[in-house]
DNA sequence: TGAAATGTTGGGGCG
DNA sequence: ACGCCCCAACATTTC
C-alpha cells in the first residue's frame, strides 16, 4: 500500500492545494508533514509576527487534520528522507515557493528524491501565475505593471480552484501517525518569549475559517467602497487578507473565483493580486532584488546612517503624526494599511533619507503577512529604485496625506492617544499648532509627544538634491 | 498609489 | 463705465 508525503510550506490548507489533490490522486494514503528548517530561508528566515501567525495556522490546520499533521524540526532533505525510511513513503508531493533560496533547496530535494527513486512532484497552489510562464513580446520578463497586467487579464486569471477533497479517510491512520514522532507545536518556539501579542490575537483570526469569514465579509459590505475608501486608514475598508496569502491559508484562485460569484465590480481589489503575482514575478526574475536597487543608479546613492533616527521611526516616536500612528499600529497589530505603509517608507527614505532596506528588514519582522517578494517590491516601489517605481522626486507630505484621508484625525488618535485631543486643523502638524491650542489639548511638544525629527520642507530638498548627485 | 512652483483665468473691489 | 489690481481657483510644469 504506497504511501505519499504532503510537505505543507505556505500551502496551509487542504482546499485548491494541487500537491494534496495529487497525492490523493495517486496513493491510497497521505501523511500531511510539516518541516520547520528555518535556517534554510536565510537570510530571510521568518520574523517575529510571521511566526506567531505561523505557530496559530499550524494549530488550525493540525486541527482540520484531526490532529495528523506531522511535524518534524531539521534540514528538509534530511527528514524527508528520515520519514521515507520511517514510513515507506513512496512519494513526496509540494506546492512550489518562489524565493532564491528556497528554489535552490528544493530544486536539490526533487533531484536528490528522484535519484533515490522516490517520486517528487510539485504543484502551484502559491500564484495564478507562475513567473516563468508569463513574458512579453521580446521573450522577456515584464517590468513595468501595468502591461503585465493587462495581459494576465487577456489570457483570463484562472478561477476554477480544486475543492475540498475529503481527506479523512485517506490520511496515514491514527495508529501509524501515533508511531510516527511528530514535534509537539509549542517546541518550534514561534511564539514570543515575552507576550508582546496580545492586541495580535484581539485582530486576527488565524484560522481557514477566519481567512474565509474575512473574505466573504470583504465581498459582502466594503467591496463597493473599495475604489476611495482603501485610501483611508480610519475606515480600514480593505481586504485584510495579505497574511492569509502568505501562509496560504487562502489561494488566489480562491480569492479571484470568489469576486466572481458576485455582481460587485472587483477589478480594483484584483489589481492588488495583480500587484502581489507582479512582486513574485519580479522576485523570479530578478533575485537579487530582495538586498540590492533594481536601478544600478542607486549603488551610489547617499543614504545615511543613524540608529536613533531608525530607532525613532521603528517605535513612532517621530514627531509625525500620521507615521507614528502607522508604526504603533504595526507593531500592536502586525500590519499597517497600504496606505500609511506608503507614508511610512517614504519619510523613511526620503525624509530620513534612511536606506530602504533598513525599513524592509523592519517590516521584515514585524508584519503578520511580510512575504519577500511583495516587501522587496513594495520598499524599492516608494524608495524609487524598483522596477516600476515611484519616480523619486514623489515625496509623500505626511501632513497633506493626513489632511486628504484622515481629515478628521481619527486614525491618528486611535493609535497615538497623547494627540487624541488636538483639534483636526492640528493633529496632522502638532508643532505649528498655537500653543495655547497645544495646552489645551494637554500636549507637550518634546515631552509627552516628540518634536519632529527633521522639517518636512528641508528633507524634501535634501532629498532631492541627493538624487540630483546619482541621475 | 505627489507636491510644490509656476502659469492662467476670471470675478470683484476700487479708483 | 472702464481699467487696474488682487487673489482665489484651477491648470500646467517641474522636481
Amino acid at each position: 500500500m504506497s504511501l505519499a508525503i504532503v510537505w505543507l510550506r505556505r500551502d496551509l490548507r487542504l482546499s485548491d492545494n494541487p500537491a494534496l489533490a495529487k497525492a490523493l490522486a495517486s496513493h491510497p494514503r497521505v501523511l500531511p508533514v510539516y518541516i520547520h528548517a528555518p535556517e534554510e530561508e536565510a537570510p530571510w528566515t521568518p520574523g517575529a509576527a510571521s511566526r506567531w501567525w505561523l505557530h496559530h495556522a499550524l494549530a488550525d490546520l493540525t486541527e482540520q487534520l484531526d490532529g495528523r499533521l506531522l511535524i518534524r524540526r531539521g534540514g528538509a532533505l534530511e527528514t524527508l528522507q528520515v520519514l521515507i525510511a520511517e514510513t515507506g513513503a513512496a512519494a513526496v508531493y509540494w506546492n512550489r515557493l518562489y524565493e532564491p533560496a528556497v528554489i535552490e533547496r528544493d530544486k536539490a530535494i526533487k533531484q536528490a528524491l528522484r535519484a533515490a527513486e522516490i517520486g517528487a512532484d510539485s504543484g502551484n497552489a502559491g500564484l495564478l501565475f507562475e513567473p516563468w510562464t508569463v513574458q512579453n513580446r521580446q521573450g522577456k520578463p515584464f517590468r513595468i505593471f501595468t502591461p503585465y497586467w493587462k495581459q494576465l487579464l487577456a489570457v483570463g486569471l484562472p478561477q476554477r480552484p480544486i475543492a475540498v477533497p475529503s481527506v479523512d479517510s485517506r490520511l496515514v491512520t491514527k495508529a501509524a501517525f501515533r508511531a510516527l514522532d511528530s514535534v509537539p507545536l509549542d517546541d518550534l518556539g514561534l511564539l514570543p518569549g515575552i507576550p508582546w501579542d496580545a492586541h495580535m490575537a484581539e485582530t486576527w483570526h488565524v484560522s481557514r475559517e477566519g481567512a474565509e469569514a474575512r473574505l466573504e465579509e470583504f465581498l459582502e459590505t466594503e467591496l463597493k467602497h473599495y475604489a476611495h475608501g482603501r485610501d483611508l486608514p480610519a475606515r480600514d475598508q480593505v481586504s485584510r487578507l495579505s497574511p492569509y496569502l502568505h501562509s496560504g491559508q487562502l489561494g488566489p484562485r480562491e480569492v479571484v473565483a470568489a469576486c466572481r460569484q458576485i455582481r460587485q465590480a472587483s477589478e480594483p481589489f484584483l489589481r492588488e493580486i495583480g500587484w502581489r503575482e507582479f512582486a513574485h514575478h519580479l522576485l523570479y526574475h530578478f533575485p537579487h532584488t530582495t538586498d540590492a536597487a533594481m536601478d544600478t543608479r542607486f549603488a551610489t546613492f547617499p543614504w545615511r546612517d543613524d540608529d536613533a533616527q531608525l530607532q525613532a521611526w521603528q517605535c513612532g516616536r517621530t514627531g509625525v503624526p500620521l507615521v507614528d500612528a502607522g508604526m504603533r499600529q504595526l507593531w500592536a497589530s502586525g500590519w499597517m494599511h497600504n496606505r500609511v505603509r506608503m507614508i511610512a517608507a517614504s519619510f523613511l527614505t526620503k525624509n530620513l533619507l534612511l536606506p530602504w532596506q533598513a525599513g524592509a528588514r523592519w517590516f521584515w519582522d514585524t508584519l503578520v503577512d511580510a512575504d519577500l517578494a511583495s516587501n522587496s517590491l513594495g520598499w524599492q516601489w516608494t524608495a524609487g529604485c524598483g522596477a516600476d517605481a515611484a519616480p523619486y522626486f514623489r515625496v509623500f507630505n505626511p501632513v497633506l496625506q493626513g489632511e486628504k484621508f484622515d481629515k478628521d484625525g481619527s486614525y491618528v488618535r486611535r493609535w497615538v492617544p497623547e494627540l487624541a485631543r488636538l483639534p483636526a486643523k492640528w493633529i496632522h502638524q502638532p508643532w505649528a499648532a498655537p500653543s495655547d491650542v497645544l495646552a489645551e489639548a494637554e500636549v507637550r511638544l518634546g515631552d509627552s509627544y516628540p518634536r519632529p525629527l527633521v522639517d518636512l520642507k528641508a528633507s524634501r530638498q535634501r532629498a532631492l538634491d541627493a538624487w540630483s548627485q546619482i541621475k
